[in-house]
DNA sequence: ATGGTTTTTACTGCGTC
DNA sequence: GACGCGGTAAAAACCAT
């Protein structure tokens, strides 16, 4: 088979391979592109999320996804060994909620098209929420929902809530509730998410040239050194940059296409573009 | 909780094809 | 009329305090 140039979903040249994970991704959008590469069965390309959730090929040998990582479990002290077991392991309660939290984690990604580099760091912060004694009595759908967000702003991989709420069983309200909980309780901040990195997936999916694209981006990082970001959502600021963009390129896209595409509204997308345009326009003089 | 800011929702008019 | 664009006002959401 031919070598995979450029991402279908961004149209990004940056290609990158993963060793540790045999996984070919994109590295400004995040996406896989195909896994698992060294052993090539019949349905190693299966692309489709239907075919991507059966492919239940496990990861990594040893790995933080496994709910136990391969190792015995660790039984409280002090507790009465009233441990059901079911195999060769025993299951404890909170052993099966680590099994639900991981699948729906695999499920979610999998639909995502996640690395499994973000997989994996997700399980990560799954198991370090349980330690905090964070999950149990929460809603274990929107917890590991919101930590795909959380990992993904953590990779710099351009997802919105919106888009994980998509995939999730969860509604979007609860899972940035839940989002914001975790991020206070464990301490985790993170950098604002860059409107840049948006500029390819959305430019893509409007179908616009590459003069668009980098041009967007050109816009994105002036506006951001003159300080204008403060405070907007990235997503309508990419959106913004590339409505610019397009129409010096002559390309002209409407406001509520790219809307669409950037998860806003043609408002949000209008007040960003003004801004930008007025001021942008005063610095070429 | 509160207040300031941004975003959304809904509705309007205007010009053009 | 349908469509794209611009404006407004009020509600909702967001963010730091």
């Amino acid at each position: 088979m031919e070598r995979i140039r450029t991402c279908p979903e961004c149209g990004s040249k940056r290609i990158v391979m993963d060793p540790k994970h045999a996984e070919l991704y994109c590295a400004d959008c995040g996406v896989v592109l195909a896994e698992a590469l060294i052993d090539l069965g019949p349905e190693w390309r299966a692309y489709d999320q239907d075919q991507a959730a059966q492919r239940v090929r496990t990861g990594p040998p040893v790995s933080y996804r496994l709910h136990n990582k391969g190792l015995s479990t660790p039984i409280p002290k002090g507790l009465p060994q009233t441990f059901r077991l079911r195999g060769r392991i025993g299951l404890e309660g909170s052993d099966k909620t680590l099994i639900l939290a991981l699948g729906e984690l695999d499920r979610m990604a999998s639909a995502l098209k996640l690395p499994a580099d973000v997989r994996e760091e997700t399980a990560i912060l799954y198991r370090e929420a349980m330690q905090q004694n964070l999950i149990k009595g929460r809603s274990v759908e929107e917890l590991v929902s919101a930590m795909l967000y959380i990992t993904c702003r953590q990779y710099g991989i351009p997802r919105t809530l919106k888009e994980i709420a998509m995939v999730s069983k969860m509604p979007l309200k609860k899972i940035r509730r839940a989002y914001l909980f975790l991020i206070k309780e464990m301490g985790i901040k993170l950098a604002p998410a860059s409107p840049a990195r948006f500029i390819p997936r959305f430019c893509s999916m409007l179908g616009l040239s590459s003069t668009v694209r980098e041009r967007a981006i050109q816009i994105i990082r002036k506006s951001g050194s003159m300080g204008m970001a403060k405070g907007w959502s990235p997503t309508g600021t990419a959106g913004a940059a590339i409505y610019l963009a397009s129409r010096l390129s002559g390309e002209s896209v409407d406001e509520s296409t790219i809307a669409k595409v950037a998860g806003t509204t043609p408002i949000t997308i209008r007040a960003r573009y003004e801004e930008m345009q007025k001021r942008l326009l005063l610095l070429s003089y």
